[in-house]
DNA sequence: TGTGGTACTGCGCATCGCACACTACTGTGC
DNA sequence: GCACAGTAGTGTGCGATGCGCAGTACCACA
């Protein structure tokens, strides 16, 4: 409610980081959730991942094969198709861009 | 719904930024709107901008006084409060390590 | 009179991260 | 055999927040 939030700061910017850990190598959520955790994004919610990985497929920007394991349940991986390239691209891009404008008013105190 | 969106973006952010424009000059919020926007911000909404100044007011970190004008309605000055420039410090550093850690994952594509 | 810019409020919506509960499979130890 | 922990996924509902839009109000200018 009140304090400095990371849940909030994530939003918008969690798809762009699944997309991210997915560039080089096609992944499972419990995977996805493991890298990002290790990425930096500690906090980060299971079901965050899971929705995310189903909003991302829904907006066509994955692909989906399922794996069996013989360690445990199934696995089901994503993998970037090339829209997801695109909007990977394009993300950066906007984010990139947005971080600038926040870094300046951060620090505009001369 | 699709494409990258620069509103969910914001989500958490803007409490920083209207606290960042404030820790020079007081300011009311049709100026604080000019303001964001002229710093880059330029897709914001009115209503976000009003919005917020009123969730910060009452979470503590702005006192506010109203002015007259001869040209116009009233305007509500809002400022920054120990509190406030508490909470914008630490919200500084928690954008800027979470900035870091979103480039990081965005640039490792060796 | 009416049009446009300034300034603020309130309502309701959409998005999205998250907690929580649940299912289900495997291996380990009692 | 059974409880338990770790792995892996789904579904439900909530809360925070930015935003669109309508409404109010004041001023200046034509």
């Amino acid at each position: 409610m009140l304090s400095v939030d990371t849940t909030q700061l994530l939003k918008g910017v969690l798809d762009l980081a699944v997309l991210a850990v997915l560039r080089d190598d096609d992944g499972y959520g419990y995977d996805i959730l493991r890298r990002l955790r290790t990425a930096g994004l500690t906090e980060i919610g299971d079901a965050s991942v899971y929705g995310t990985l189903r909003r991302l497929f829904a907006a066509g920007y994955l692909t989906t094969y399922v794996v069996p394991s013989e360690e445990g349940p199934h696995r089901k991986y994503y993998a970037l198709n090339p829209a997801g390239r695109t909007q990977l691209k394009q993300g950066g891009d906007v984010w990139r861009g947005f971080a600038s404008t926040m870094n300046t008013l951060l620090r505009e105190s001369a």
